[in-house]
Order: C-alpha cells, then sequence, then structure tokens
DNA sequence: ATTTATATGATTGACTTAGATCATATAAAT
DNA sequence: ATTTATATGATCTAAGTCAATCATATAAAT
C-alpha cells in the first residue's frame, strides 16, 4: 500500500547512510535490516542510484564513497528539502562565463550538488570549502578555484589574514552566503574569523546572494555580517509573513520566496 | 593444465591492486580483464578472501584496503620503503616555529605521513596539495595552510597564476620539492604549469631540499626544473656511486645518502 | 467525502552465479 | 626420465537474482 512520502525519504535516507556505513550490503541484507520486501529494496536503490548515492551491483549495493563527506553531511542536518531548493534556485542564477564565490556551510553544499546535477558551461567556481571544491571537481565546463588559508580541521574551511588578502585577487559576478541566523537588523553568523572573511568576499562582489532557510529565521547571533541594505538578494523558504513577523522588510525584488 | 606457481602469484597480485583501484569489480569483468575463465577466477578470490586482501559479493568482488588515499597511493608505487625513509629525514630537518613547504606527489605524502606519526611544534607546513592538507590537518601543533588556485581534478593539486601569486605572500625557511628525474644538469618535471608553481616556490625558500628515489636516476623529461647549483640538499636512497655514474657530482654537505 | 495517484509486496519466468565434479596438461618432485 | 601433484577450463545442477506485472491499501489531491 501506498505510504507517506516523509516516509520513503527517511527509509532511503537511511539506506543510504547505512550503506555508508558499511560500504557493501546485499539486497538481502538491506531487506533484513529495513523490514521490506526485496521490491522495495530494489526501487529504494533504483533511487539512490539515480541520485548517485550508491551503485548497484548484482545482488547488492555500493555506498559512492566519494560523496560521503558531502552527502552524509547532508543527511544528519535539518532543512534538507529546504535547502535543495535554494541551492537549485541559486543555480539558476548562475550564466556562462560568470566568475561566483560559493560560501562553506551545509547551504552550500546543495548548491553544489544542484550545480553538479545541471551543469552551466563555462563558469568559475570560487570557494574556501573543500568538500565543495571536491564535489565540483569532476564536473566538466567547470572552473574551480579554491582560496589559498589556513586550513581549519573541523570545518574542512580555508581561512585567516591569507585568505582575506587573497580574495582581493577576484571579481566576482555572484557572491553566495550562508549564514547562522537573520533578524531585523540584518544577517548574522558566530565565528569572528568567518565574518571578516566573508566580509572580504562581499567587498569583491558585484552582487550579493544570501541563502537561509526557514529555520535561522529570529535568531540574531555575537557577529552582524551584514545589514539588510547590503544584501542584494535573499533566497528563503521562509514566507513573506513570517519575514515581517520578524521584521524583515524587503522589496520585491531583494527577495525570492521558496515557501510555495 | 597447472601453470607456474610464481605465475598464479603474480596474477593473483595483479587481481589485488586491480581490485584496489576499482573497489569493486565483478566476477565477469574479472575474467575479461585477466583473461582466465570463471573457475579460476572464482578460485584466485577464494585465495584472496583467505590473505584477507578481498571480500567476495555474490557476482563479484570488492577490494579490503580500507584505504586512506595515503595508505593506498603507498601500495601502489615504486620503491616505498626508500620513499618512507627520505621522508623520515625529510622531517628530521625540521625544528619548532618553523616555515615549510611540502609539494605535491608520492613522496610528499610520505613525509606528510612522517610528520603526523612524529609532529614537530609550533611547525607551519604549506602546500598545494589536499590529500597531503587533509593528512596534516588532524595533526596537533600544526598549522596546515594551503595555496590557493585551480583545482586540477586528477592530482587534487593547487596550480595557476593564482596560486604562483599567493606563493609571494610567503617566506619558506625549508622547501621540499619532488621530480620526475634527475641527470647530470639537474631536476626534471613534465608538466610545464607544476614547474612555474615549483618555480616561485623556490623564489620564496632559504632552503630547497630535493627528494627523489633511486628511480628517478637517469631519466630527463621536458622541463629542466632546476640545475644542481640551485639545490641545497638532495635526499635521495641512489648511492653516491650511482650518481658519480650519472655524473651528479654534489658536495657532501649537499647531499644526504639514504642507501644504506 | 470522493477521487486519483502511488507505494508496496507477491508472483512469475528468464537469466546469472555458485559450487562440485572431471579430464587434462604441465609444473614440481623424485 | 619418471612419477606425482596441481592449476586450469568445461560441464552440469542447484540456488540466487532481476525485471515485469498485478492486486491492494492508503496517501494526496480535489
Amino acid at each position: 500500500m501506498k505510504v507517506a512520502l516523509h516516509l520513503v525519504e527517511a527509509r532511503r535516507t537511511r539506506l543510504a547512510s547505512l550503506l555508508a556505513t558499511h560500504r557493501y550490503l546485499p539486497l538481502r541484507q538491506v531487506c533484513q535490516r529495513l523490514k521490506i520486501s526485496e521490491a522495495t529494496a530494489r526501487r529504494d536503490l533504483k533511487a539512490l542510484v539515480q541520485t548517485r548515492k550508491v551503485t548497484r551491483t548484482y545482488g547488492g549495493a555500493l555506498s559512492d564513497y566519494n560523496n560521503t563527506f558531502a552527502s552524509f553531511a547532508d543527511r544528519q542536518q535539518k532543512a534538507p528539502r529546504a535547502k535543495t531548493r535554494i541551492g537549485r534556485t541559486a543555480v539558476s542564477l548562475l550564466r556562462s562565463g560568470m566568475t561566483c564565490y560559493l560560501d562553506a556551510g551545509t547551504t552550500m553544499l546543495h548548491c553544489a550538488e544542484a550545480l553538479r546535477q545541471a551543469p552551466v558551461e563555462n563558469l568559475t567556481v570560487v570557494t574556501n570549502n573543500l568538500p565543495l571544491a571536491e564535489t565540483l571537481a569532476e564536473v566538466p565546463g567547470l572552473q574551480v578555484h579554491l582560496i589559498g588559508g589556513l586550513l581549519l580541521k573541523r570545518q574542512s574551511v580555508l581561512l585567516g589574514d591569507k585568505a582575506c588578502g587573497s580574495v582581493k585577487a577576484w571579481k566576482f559576478d555572484l557572491v553566495f552566503l550562508g549564514a547562522e541566523g537573520m533578524s531585523e537588523r540584518g544577517v548574522f553568523n558566530s565565528q569572528a574569523d568567518v565574518v571578516s572573511f566573508q566580509r572580504a568576499v562581499v567587498g569583491q562582489a558585484q552582487r550579493v546572494v544570501l541563502c537561509l532557510d526557514a529555520s535561522k529565521l529570529g535568531h540574531e547571533t555575537t557577529e552582524l555580517l551584514l545589514p539588510w541594505s547590503k544584501v542584494d538578494l535573499l533566497l528563503t523558504d521562509a514566507p513573506s509573513k513570517a519575514l515581517l513577523k520578524n521584521k524583515i522588510a524587503l522589496s520585491s525584488n531583494q527577495l525570492i520566496d521558496l515557501s510555495t
């Protein structure tokens, strides 16, 4: 019988991470562990193959080890659907020949994933995020540049004075930034070194796009990254009503509402 | 019919490394690649399973090398012992407070591995090699910097004009370089973009150390990286005699001979 | 509330793989 | 040189896997 969509997704996510930890599972084991029939197991695997998370073998399936950095983190987090949508919309802003900057953070990993699935010709992507760079490195027709800097173990991100300096050599048509919170005053992050780097990037940008899912609404943290006046575009799944309730008033061309 | 034992062993070794690079192979492909019958393929796989090099799946086999990049590269390459020794010696040149550059290449991965196992306090390591940076990112008391630049998919290396420019912001106490060949005239590499980047690094170096195992002796490729006059130190397992035979004459303080 | 769409498990037949057995050629032992 | 041991490929049967089809229960859409 038909079953709720979110349950299906949850099961497939679980299957993917099950495979990620086991590297390989025979079909039989997939059935047992998830308590589903062979038919459903096959269908789930087929779906995961289409999203490139898994490789089918005769009699089982392999985790696609490459993506595990990115997509493993993906699954653990909240609002993955909203982020996927934000990612797709962000990619739709890109045009051939552009130079863009992609920030660190899980939302931006979704942009990278969207870009991998629907590549833009002759695009130059700059980032300070290693997993993101590695995700995009394989995409044909794309130039991936890493900003140099101090490697932060936990976040796999490059930062520091050297990184801020390196950014000066660039001009970005589009800059996509993530953040931890947004409120009436603007957009917030908590790490000072991250913020100063993001500011350096904004300094080289023609157009600044913020990508924030609805869960960020109403949070203020230690550092004000940018006031709304410096944000050219906000991509969010938060409905306009909720924004207004938080006294975030943006002009219509300053906002793309993905709440529908 | 019965076949020489050493041939069998060679074939199985080849199969193991074939699997290591492909991660998974269906039985059919094993037969095709090694040009053997199904029966023999099954027997070979069974043997590799017993020595724990491989895991059988229904219809194929998985490599059991749970590899990190580094340890996998290790096995694939020639002269791993020599490179390990070179790596250890290179690390012994490092002192607390220094800033050093580590080049890309397998020999340098051994340096990184050696450094991970015997960390040097308060050391700044700069590199353009992603796997190397990732290897060292976890080491406590170490600052790892990546040079920014264009990401080359195949080698996981950062290069290009931007990279050469970024290097100018550094001063290195020690620079460790690898190369593809050495002869009377000096040290050689084949990729022009690699060489121009290495030259940029050398320009910022107090002291330049070349790390070349004996297999590189006598090879000249397209690009002359450096003449011997610009090499401050050579770390090699090639015996002095062999160097002299190739008309490489270095002063005693210009050479560390690891051939013993 | 009713209709539509679909996710599921069962079944079936074609195909693939596994493992055992066997004849044979040839390496290794004597 | 002769004998022994064994690595190989062919063949055959049992068991496993796959893709397609179908009835059905239930989520979504209206």
